[in-house]
RNA sequence: UGGGGUGUAGCCAAGCGGUAAGGCACGGGGCUUUGACUCCCGCAUGCGCAGGUCCGAAUCCUGCCACCCCAGCCA
């Protein structure tokens, strides 16, 4: 018989192989979840654990569900919820129950009461300030709660009357009886509900105490029938106070949490707390922000759900601290976009060329095929004349060796049209470059003569030319290794050319497209368009740079 | 100094006692009306270090080193 979980040969990550080795031993359809935080906008380290959660899930024939982690209403807020589940789906991913961890809160509860009644827990009055004291040090042992005694009544009598409200913020906590000394600070004895007199963007002003992660984790994965509980390697050390509440409200399949290490990027920071002071601070526009990690940042700079998710492929899934190169990241993108972007014309920091020897007035159709190698995506017809724009970086009066772009007395092709040669530059008074004269051979149109030139550039037709602007992005932070900065905090290595704003022309077609449509434009890399756009300027935020081998 | 983890190439990452996969990056070459794409070729006598077991060790044993996480009424 077929085996119906897993591609023969196939490598499987170390997570796969305990899901694998579960199902095997008939342990039944596999559940996971995706727990967001409803605090801020998912980012593409987000996008790791999300196709960790879903692509188990998938793989093994079973489900995911999305379930918002919602036990602290001091940090959360519903205009996260859309959001994030936005991004779920641009990501493609479909989850099978959308749930609150507050859906919850009456079975936490009761529970809560039950470990009351078992003894495994009581309510202490201890101040946040003296639970921190009794709780010893890494190498030292914490003491007991001079409340840890209570009786079952009294610790009943207690919770239930801080459920009704009776007592302030921060005066009593619920907390597990498990073991003061233990070498592991989480199992000391860790609170499992304080009091918080604060509506919940779920449940209202109901609860005026909430259960913490700790404890309301591992029951909402019960619950749900989760059976694999994946999450980052920060959590490793709770696992054992996770199987205890597991244990303690006696859980039958006992759900199995492992951990992972999450992604990390050069020269990106994914902290809430970095980003937020990004954003915060006015460092950039929004979270939204091209330069962001955010996945509405990503989108935004032109990043597609199916390159983000090739990375995280490509990157793995282990259980060792790693910092991922971004190139392999541009490198999914360009793989991803090549075979579909559009190519067209954008001359991003322009020089005029005049044809001299061009019949002044005259203007020629060209032909220019709108993805090379797919005929079915068509041609379109772009105009040429006496007057164009090249790029100013094409030219160069006095080149290196290997230079195969415009120089004087140079020939180069014209992509599609015609081979040019440079006559002379025009200067003003200050010596800069303010247009080339050129001449074309008339004999050397595209498609009817062979002569070859090793340059091509490409250019807009002033005929053809629409103004528009262009964003250049770049890393948010200098590079770690940078002498100046290197020991700097984040905040203080912001790099100041992480934008970079320019003016030019794009062929007139460009400024019917669609908002995020995203083009290759010749030569000089792929770019989306942003929703900053006008009818009169259209705006492009340049997503990746092309490869570019040339060493000058 | 306690406990929990992790160390394989510049960056990720396979490897599960039988003689170091793959990707990215990088270098060289072919093709090219995008210096793109694509196609060839190269890239760890070496697996944190030191011993040991074994015919044979990245894999097993011992010791050491480095890095990450934990002392929230955050998640």
């Amino acid at each position: 018989m077929a085996d119906l979980t897993t591609n023969e040969g196939e490598r499987l990550n170390f997570i796969e192989e305990i899901v694998d080795e579960f199902v095997k031993n008939g342990g039944g359809p596999v559940v996971t979840r995706f727990p967001p935080e409803p605090n801020g906008y998912l980012h593409i380290g987000h996008a790791k654990a999300l196709c960790i959660d879903f692509g188990i899930a998938e793989k093994f024939g079973g489900k995911c569900n999305l379930r918002y982690d919602d036990t602290n209403p001091a940090k959360e807020d519903e205009e996260f919820v859309d959001a994030i589940e936005y991004d779920i789906k641009w990501l493609g991913f479909e989850y099978a129950a959308k749930l609150f961890g507050s859906d919850y809160f009456d079975t936490c509860y009761e529970l809560a009461e039950k470990l009351i009644k078992k003894g495994v827990a009581f309510v202490c009055d201890l101040s946040k300030e003296e639970i921190r004291e009794y709780r010893g040090t890494l190498t030292e042992p914490g003491r007991n709660s001079p409340y840890r005694d209570r009786s079952v009544e009294e610790n009943l009598d207690l919770f239930r009357r801080m459920r009704a409200g009776e007592f302030p913020d921060g005066s009593r906590t619920l907390r597990a009886k498990i073991d003061m000394a233990s070498p592991n600070t989480n199992m000391r004895d860790p609170a499992l509900y304080r009091i918080l007199h604060m509506p919940h963007h779920q449940t209202g002003d109901k609860w005026c105490i909430y259960p913490m992660y700790d404890f309301a984790h591992p029951i909402q994965d019960a619950l749900e029938g989760v059976t694999h509980s994946l999450c980052s390697l920060e959590y490793e050390i709770h696992r054992p106070l996770y199987d205890w509440v597991v244990e303690q409200c006696a859980f039958e399949p006992r759900p199995r949490q492992i951990e992972f290490a999450r992604l990390n990027l050069a020269r990106t920071v994914m902290s809430k707390r970095y980003l937020r002071s990004l954003v915060e601070s006015g460092t950039v526009s929004g979270w939204d922000d091209p330069r962001m990690p955010t996945l509405c940042g990503l989108r935004r700079r032109g990043y597609t759900a199916a390159a983000i998710k090739d990375f995280l492929n490509r990157a793995g899934v282990a259980k060792a601290d790693s910092v991922s190169d971004p190139a392999m990241l541009e490198h999914c993108l360009r793989e991803d976009l090549n075979p579909t972007a559009p190519r067209m014309s954008a001359v991003i920091d322009p020089i005029k060329v005049t044809l001299t020897n061009w019949p002044e007035g005259k203007v020629e159709k060209l032909v220019f095929e709108n993805l090379p190698g797919d005929e079915s995506r068509g041609s379109r017809e772009v105009l040429f004349g006496r007057t164009l724009f090249i790029e100013r970086e094409d030219f160069m009066e006095d080149p290196p060796k290997k230079f195969f772009r415009l120089k004087p007395g140079g020939e180069v092709r014209l992509k599609n049209a015609y081979i040019v040669k440079c006559e002379s530059a025009v200067k003003d008074e200050a010596g800069n470059i303010i247009e080339l004269l050129c001449t074309y051979d008339p004999e050397t149109k595209s498609g009817e003569n062979q002569r070859k030139v090793k340059g091509t550039l490409h250019y807009v037709c002033e005929a053809e030319a629409a103004s528009a602007e262009f964003r250049l992005y770049d890393y948010l932070l200098l590079p770690d290794d940078d002498p100046e900065t290197k020991d700097l905090d984040f905040a203080q290595r912001a790099n100041p050319d992480s934008i970079v704003i320019k003016r030019g022309f794009v062929e007139r077609a460009l400024k019917e497209a669609k908002i995020g449509e995203s083009f290759q434009f010749l030569r000089t890399g792929y770019f989306c368009k942003d929703a900053d756009s006008t009818p009169e300027l259209p705006v492009f935020n340049r997503t990746v740079g092309l490869k570019d081998s040339y060493k000058g």
